[in-house]
DNA sequence: GATGAATGAGCCTTCATTCAT
DNA sequence: AATGAATGAAGGCTCATTCAT
């Protein structure tokens, strides 16, 4: 049972790493620019995990659980279009809520999905299997128009996931950084994916 | 003036070093790894390009230089909506015929584009914003439906740029290696666009 | 005055320790090693040793201390050829049943005896001076056959403690760990050290 | 092919291993120690060897290869006495004049053999038995007296390497560094195995 | 007595870069 | 134009020891 004092660091530890690996990727990151950001020395860093790998590796881990909630709460039983708006919806809000671990996410999938390669064939392509078949039923039946389930997915993943992982470019364009894009964003987005979709 | 065998190594390096920073981002990648799959020596490499950070430099000031073309492309004067659906399978050519400069793009803004900064609020902002007033013009006329030019340039990119920037996960949902997203990548956007402008 | 606890743990320390030096080597050994096969923490351990050079301190002493037993108890009066022969019994008994003393100590003077240096040349040599006048003795008595009482000293040394030692590398030859060597070894010692000595 | 220099360095770098190697075991010794025994860099060192254990392991195969060279002479065509004398002689020779290779062979071999254990029972497990039956013909033929052959082995290894192994106990026992121990050593062994082996 | 937490020093190794030829 | 040799500066990790409770 791990301690207050285990919980706090722990904690820290993993907010930090959070930071530099999502900036840096993780070679670009250093046990020492994590210790730093957490307030720790770099041995007390790794008497908490034992390798900068684990910490990468708890923090991948944690996400991954996360990651698809939103597309599991897909509901087949649902209003077609409001169920993959309400997807769309949620998704852009991790991206709004939780950039970091978008762009931690995105950094492995560039560099090849090195660590998380079994996840993507498994668990993802799995989920997705199965939500697809919702999809096409829905095709099906006329309740959408017809559209390839996986573009779909496709097509929402990017365009929710830009506005986290090429969050710098957005701001860059839109000529400030004190602009939120999400309010519009959210907008175009729904825009788009009703246009598609509307039978 | 460069001799054939100057230009000849020049390109085996930039060649190498675009396998090379594309995969495994600029701290992830070392010079031994790109003058090895030049074919070159280490110092020898380091005769052509004064350091590793210049060779990254090239590529990017390269690759930066035809990153708008598609873009510069768009004619004001041409059928919008077909402009803009050109553009969009322009980018998802180039996203299918060099995915690892895309890839070499995303590594940069994803970590805070520390080298390209000034690029995106300059050059590109500018393009931007000249082509943002064409779309905006093409709104008023109603020859497209009502849409924000910005966020109409991000889903462009965000959705052309995915299919070579997360290629590994599109791969791994599709079920194999060996099947070509690209064609009906195509007829999806082009789908969605037409949807998305069609007045 | 140690409770029971103490004597307890610090018998476990010195168990463990002698485990753990025999085999690794003084450098090669870690007090965290030593620790968890003593079943203590690492912090508990150093309150009972005040570092880890104490423990192997510790356990040199205790075994120096008993080292020279077998040789103190050879008896000029007694009969000198079963005296010396019962010293060589004596030797391989301790190889036998103090294996890993017999490496302690051997991995202190291969490296040099740099803790033992002045045992060596002061107990040590004291006794063995001593019983080398005994030898000598029974030389000029025609009792033994004429040797070198120092080389003697060294032979009974190496035989005995070969077994000890070197007793991977025995039980390589013999081509089974099952195998006793002791058996054959003392008998083989025994006829070694009565041939050499018969007059 | 080797240059000078790189001959001249890894000959640099064997020679300190040794020495640092021999009297410091393996995880007793650092590359820092061995780099500055070498008159080199560390990472220059590691130019040449890729590890620490990569020297390690050059040292030991080398040594190995010439460590079986005195048995293997062991004629059975030759007079048998003199034959096995012969064979304590080139061992004693080998202590004397590669005391440092036997040191660094005890190491190993008291530590539990983790790297050279297949060494053990192959190669030289198979010399042994190979030259065991030589011995054993020997006995039967009554032109030597019966004697286990396996023991034998050990007793020559234990008393011939002593002198190398040990010979910090041997130089404070004899009184003195200046002593050389080889003379007496030499007519004290053929004296033994002479009386042992004589039929 | 005992342990969770912390750390300074050190160790092996990597790497961008420079030097000499 | 090319390469073998060399190095300073890090980076990941280990370890004996100490601190606080």
């Amino acid at each position: 049972m791990a301690t207050r004092i285990q919980q706090k660091n722990t904690a820290a530890i993993l907010e930090a790493a959070l930071d530099v690996f999502s900036t840096n990727g993780f070679r670009g990151s250093t046990v020492d620019q994590i210790a730093r950001a957490a307030g720790l020395s770099k041995p007390n860093l790794l008497y908490y995990f034992p390798s900068k790998e684990a910490i990468h590796t708890a923090l991948l881990d944690g996400l991954l659980e996360a990651w698809l909630d939103p597309l599991r709460a897909l509901d087949e039983a649902g209003e077609p279009l409001s169920e993959i708006v309400g997807y769309v919806r949620r998704k852009l809000e991790m991206s709004r809520d939780f950039p970091r671990e978008s762009r931690l996410f995105a950094n492995e999938i560039i560099q090849g999905a090195p660590r998380i390669a079994p996840y993507l064939s498994g668990e993802l392509k799995t989920l997705v299997d199965e939500k697809s078949r919702v999809i096409r039923r829905w095709v099906a039946d006329g309740k959408i128009a017809p559209v390839d389930p996986y573009h779909l997915f496709f097509s929402i993943w990017a365009l929710t996931q830009h506005y986290a992982d090429f969050n710098v470019q957005v701001h860059a364009v839109l000529g400030s950084e004190d602009i939120d894009p999400y309010p519009d964003a959210e907008a175009h987005l729904e825009l788009m994916f009703t246009r598609l979709l509307r039978p």
